[in-house]
DNA sequence: TGCTGGTTTTGAATCGATCCAATCATGTGG
DNA sequence: CCACATGATTGGATCGATTCAAAACCAGCA
């Protein structure tokens, strides 16, 4: 019942066992860093008075501030946790980082909050050496809170092309865009639909080019430019093509179709800026007997797994994933300042979702 | 070119800018920790001081020295870190993880590797305040580690039943398979095949009843017990039914399965011990030319996602993945010592890969 | 002026390790 | 028997913050 002795157990520090053994801290130390620099004898009684006294090795608490590199680094988005394992993009995308992890024995830290002082809070707090911020939606909050740690960082996607100054690994979305349309006119279509990613964070439905052109994502913004640009050089007025924003799920996704299949003329040809969006148009044309590519044609964008899969099968814009978080993980690890932004090529797959004009 | 002031620039510490806004360090820590207790004079002269310097707010390494808690959890596996993204199992698991933890606005560290002597140090070396371990294979090592950090953990999947005195979170398995065993029986069949989990690190090919009940993994041999005592209960001579020990994957079902039909007697209902099988299996039979369930029927276990929308949708055994996730995260965050081990209830969903006997 | 009560600010102690220059011990060659 | 190289051990300094008891400050009042 002494005042020190009773009461609960504090966990045993290194120091501890020192003393138990008779070591100085600086042995003890060495006894788990570089165990061949100490004598085998005293190794064995440091070691034995470690396990008597339950020690759990150094913790890592204690090395980290000494250390400085925390070697893990912080994945982070605006959308919940679970976003990482369930949307298609982000697990490839977490697929390819993970991997150049593993390869150089770094950890992944998932960074995330839905609700924005817990966002903030989180970003904080991390303990990584850098961060690879997912630009989805509002993402320029992100980057900027990510900034201020002061640490490494690059933004996927390239998302805010208002600030020069952020790292950033994208593709051409302009070129990829470009890629899908040529494919279509040069299988004859001449009658277009585009179903759009979020323009801003407002909500979905029909919008137009001009409201397009001052979208808050660049990357929505440059797949229309690519699709507008290409079908523009072969005649076709642009300003009549429909143009559907969507918020990438089921819901908008098959709004968007409703209304532009509710039009006299119908388009023989989809223009989707993701593979989400397009495997959701896939669904709406199923069930409403417009067979692809028949009666319709469809390109995606993104080059996801599932698109390989899907029935029929998707012709799509493939972006490098793996090589773009293999280059991601690559600029915080050896961040030697004088990475900026990289724009990497796109390609086009042909599938079964695109054939010939039906007129 | 003083030796001081010249060379690499230090990061800014909070003693900096305490110095330069001529205030003491604990002022400036409560500058940021606890603002409405400064004057908000002093306040004002601090942040600009930082700002002026490029503080990026208190670093997070110092921080938890202090605070003791890291507050993130650490997931550890001994598959490549990809594994997390890629495998349905884990894929759902981890969902119902993450949003366990944005509830409690926890964070989430992934562990892992592949080789050896790097696991150990990924383990011995995380920054988290307990692990979830998922025991799929090699699990014992990776839970003696685990423990070795004396930190609160569980295992998912009791998978190591030798030792009780690990913390771990599964489902009834015997029951599960007796489950799925008995739903086929009901419906007539009598001719059975098992393509099973592996039952060490051996590898893959044909086996025995005798050589699974000495499976180094429970799940394993405890499915293969809840299968048998049902098929045992309406009379079904067990010793006959062939049984193929996969390593879940694609290549290992299928060498299975051309085992299994090169026999006389092919079966007409198949149990397999996870949705992963039994979805490879579905592929081998359609390429094969034979019917599900008109020919063969199919039951697996699991309950993943991709089951529902598979050709035909498979008739399983559900775990309650997410419950397990929620418990998991639970034990460690509101450790109290009191946890042992848990066993889930599962349910039979009946879809459309199992149907009456064909005899 | 001295005292009281309240708000701010200070600075030493702490968290748990690693690092490194200095010290100590031991053995070898001259 | 001393000088010196080699190897093992020590203990103070450090990493970057937070905490909290004590001191300082200030205003109001007798």
């Amino acid at each position: 019942m002494a005042p020190l002795s009773s009461g609960k157990t504090r966990p045993v520090r290194l120091a501890d066992i020192a003393k138990a053994a008779g070591v100085s801290h600086g042995t003890a130390s060495n006894v788990f860093a570089r165990p061949e620099i100490v004598r085998e004898e005293v190794r064995e009684r440091v070691k034995a008075a470690a396990e008597a006294m339950g020690y759990g090795g150094p913790d890592p608490k204690g090395r980290l501030l000494r250390a400085g590199k925390v070697n893990a680094i912080g994945v982070a988005t605006a959308e919940p946790l679970s976003y990482f394992f369930n949307d298609p993009f982000a697990r490839v995308m977490m697929a390819s980082i993970s991997q150049a992890c593993d390869a150089t024995g770094a950890g992944i830290s998932l960074v995330s909050a839905a609700n924005n002082e817990q966002l903030a809070w989180n970003i904080q707090s991390a303990l990584v050496d850098g961060f690879i911020v997912f630009c989805i939606e509002g993402g320029s909050r992100l980057v900027e809170l990510a900034r201020e740690r002061k640490l490494p960082f690059v933004a996927l996607d390239l998302d805010s092309d208002d600030d020069d100054a952020v790292a950033a690994i994208g593709v051409d979305n302009i070129a990829g865009a470009g890629l899908a349309a040529r494919h279509l006119t040069e299988l004859g279509h001449r009658r277009f639909a585009v179903l759009a990613l979020p323009c801003a964070d407002a909500g979905f439905g029909p919008t137009t080019q001009a409201q397009v052109e001052k979208a808050l994502y660049s990357g929505t913004r440059d797949r229309l430019r690519g699709y507008f640009a290409e079908l523009s050089r072969v005649d076709i007025d642009v300003s009549k093509v429909p143009i559907y924003e969507t918020v990438n799920d089921e819901e908008s996704v098959w709004a968007g179709l409703d209304h532009i299949f509710a039009g006299a003329e119908t388009p023989t040809a989809i223009l989707a800026m993701s593979d989400r969006i397009a495997l959701h148009a896939l669904d709406w044309l199923r069930q409403h007997d417009i067979t692809v590519p028949g009666d319709v044609s469809i390109v995606g964008f993104d080059g996801v797994p599932e698109g390989a899969v899907s029935k029929p099968p998707l012709t799509t814009i493939v972006q490098p994933i793996a090589e773009m978080g293999r280059l991601a993980v690559k600029a915080i690890l050896e961040n030697d300042g004088t990475f900026s932004r990289q724009s990497l090529p796109v390609d086009l797959v042909v599938r079964a979702s695109s054939g010939p004009s039906p007129a």
